[in-house]
RNA sequence: GGUGGGUUGGCGGAGAGGUUACGCACCGGAUUGCAAAUCCGUGAAGACCGGUUCGAUUCCGGUACCCACCUCCA
């Protein structure tokens, strides 16, 4: 087996990866709150983390990986929408328009990270579905001195853990000196977050000790893994940003609430990203979505390949060059290897990703098989041992393990359209011209076909026709 | 102010204290009716200043510039 290491933010140093119990792998991830079509940055954690489920399946069995992904569907911002809803006239109780809004949200997320080719993770919970477990974890808080309850609110008391702050290297001092800290009347403490907080009657609330009221925000995670992944478990991911405070507040919740536990054994931030070189943002109008981009016809599976081409702790910048630079490769290695069927993946890409993740020593890895494939095609000399079948297969079974030339993200490669009638046409036309040495009737169907984003390869063996990625069948009427 | 990260050839982007990264683009050649594709090959790098070393782009220190987080954010 291979040897996987891992970057441990909590320690800052690639460590080897080993199992809490190696017949199940656990892992969470922060999953997106449901308020909103899902942006490209959302996207990154989705498809790095899909890339380590894979792996630790490949590892450890698919049966022995479990990943927990979540749901916050306890939010403000889905509270906004719900009551500009109502009060646009929408039918319903604000409950139902919140669920409303969840459940289209939802949905949303599914289909477009289905089309990134991420695989949907072993459980999906919402946090509306854990309020009783978050109560009880609050109730275990307070009766150990971690936290204290005033005037409605509950939160947690920052100086009783002294462990604050280890994760992203602050200081609880150095924090209160930043100044940026909101000091509200029922804290103890500036630094004192909220664990539950008043609901009036305008947004959605549970009964609980402390009265009517929804939790906050960083207290779902705790109770959602403790409850599905126990107290320990092997791998807390996602962006980098939630480093502070989220990841930082739910350590303080679960390793008080589960003191000698561990809580995660390795915490994994993927870094953020740039558009064009630019942070984005609404302001700068290079803010989209993944459907924003999937509708402009970038496949899932290009967005993917530009996601693998940069390691994930490093700032990846979307850029239109990369997207087409990607979709031109893609292309090529889907008409290279169409209909083969997967076989394991070659040792080297294993180890490129057993590497913490080295997506684009990977994708390296994936061009030198494509490399052998394509010399191999063009009737090169291999050595005796080159197997071509194995070759191939080996070429798609290691493309799969990160996700790209799986059935689910290959329609847009692999949409064949039928060009063998003009293939022939061409042939016939070829083969005259060779006799009378007059090529003008094969020239135009020729610049035609290129212009209709047809790759025209003529050679000794005959003509082949190759729908390039900017293929347009239309332009196709008539030639035929 | 605090914390962390980055600066590599035309572009993207890795690893490794000493031997070609790789991809795209470019250039030369083969091939082709002309092309395309393919094959062969050339060129091109490590922000700046010091230090360690036989030798550093790779380790250490400093400078400059860039970025992120510290507030909802993946």
């Amino acid at each position: 087996m291979t040897t996987i290491h891992l970057h441990n933010t909590a320690t800052r140093k690639k460590q080897v990866f080993t199992p809490l119990d190696p017949e199940n792998i656990r892992m969470y991830v922060c999953g997106p709150t449901v308020y909103d079509r899902a942006h490209l940055g959302n996207a990154r954690p989705v498809v790095v983390f899909d890339v380590l489920f894979r792996l630790l399946r490949h590892e450890f069995g698919a049966d022995h990986v479990t990943y927990v992904r979540n749901f916050t569907d306890v939010d403000d911002k889905i509270n906004n929408t719900a009551l500009e809803r109502q009060k646009a006239g929408a039918e319903g109780t604000l409950e139902e328009l919140i669920a409303e809004r969840t459940e289209e949200t939802i949905g949303w997320y599914h289909a477009d990270m289905d089309a990134l080719g991420a695989m949907r993770p072993t459980k999906e919970p919402r946090a509306t579905q854990y309020i009783g477990a978050m109560i009880s974890m609050i109730e275990g808080l307070i009766a150990k001195g971690h936290a204290y309850a005033k005037d409605g609110h509950v939160l947690f008391r920052v100086r009783s853990y002294a462990e604050y702050g280890a994760l992203s290297g602050r200081s609880v001092d150095d924090m209160i000196a930043g100044a940026r800290v909101e000091v509200a009347p029922f804290k103890e403490d500036p630094m004192d977050f909220v664990l539950w907080k008043p609901s009036g009657d305008d947004l959605p609330g549970w009964e609980s000790p402390w009265g009517r009221g929804r939790p906050g925000w960083h207290i779902e995670c705790s109770a959602m893994s403790h409850e599905l992944l126990g107290p320990s478990f092997d791998i807390h991911g996602g962006g980098l940003d939630l480093q502070f405070p989220h990841h930082e507040n739910e350590i303080a919740q679960s390793c008080c609430a589960h003191p000698g536990a561990g809580f995660a054994s390795v915490w994994m931030h993927n870094e953020m990203l740039l558009v064009e070189g630019k942070k984005m943002s609404k302001s700068l109008g290079n803010f989209f979505t993944v459907r924003e981009l999937l509708d402009q016809g970038y496949a899932g599976e290009v967005i993917r390949f530009v996601m693998l081409s940069t390691h994930y702790r490093k700032t990846m910048d979307w850029t239109e060059k990369k997207a087409q630079e990607a979709e031109k490769t893609l292309w090529e290695w889907h008409a290279l290897a169409k209909d083969v069927q997967p076989s394991a993946p070659s040792a080297a890409l294993v180890d490129a990703l057993s590497d913490d993740l080295n997506t684009h020593a990977a994708i390296t890895e994936l061009h030198r098989q494509a490399n052998v494939l394509m010399a191999f095609e063009a009737g090169a000399d291999l050595p005796d041992s080159f197997d071509a079948d194995q070759a191939y297969s080996q070429f798609v079974g290691s493309a799969q393990l990160v996700g790209l030339m799986t059935p689910e993200v290959s329609d847009w490669a692999e949409n064949a359209y039928d060009l063998s009638g003009l293939e022939m046409l061409l042939e016939s036309y070829r083969s005259q011209a060779m006799q009378t040495k007059d090529f003008s009737a094969v020239d135009r169907l020729k610049n035609s076909l290129i212009e209709a984003g047809v790759e025209v390869r003529m050679s000794k063996s005959g003509v082949e026709l190759l729908a390039g990625s900017n293929f347009n069948p239309e332009k196709l009427a008539g030639l035929a």
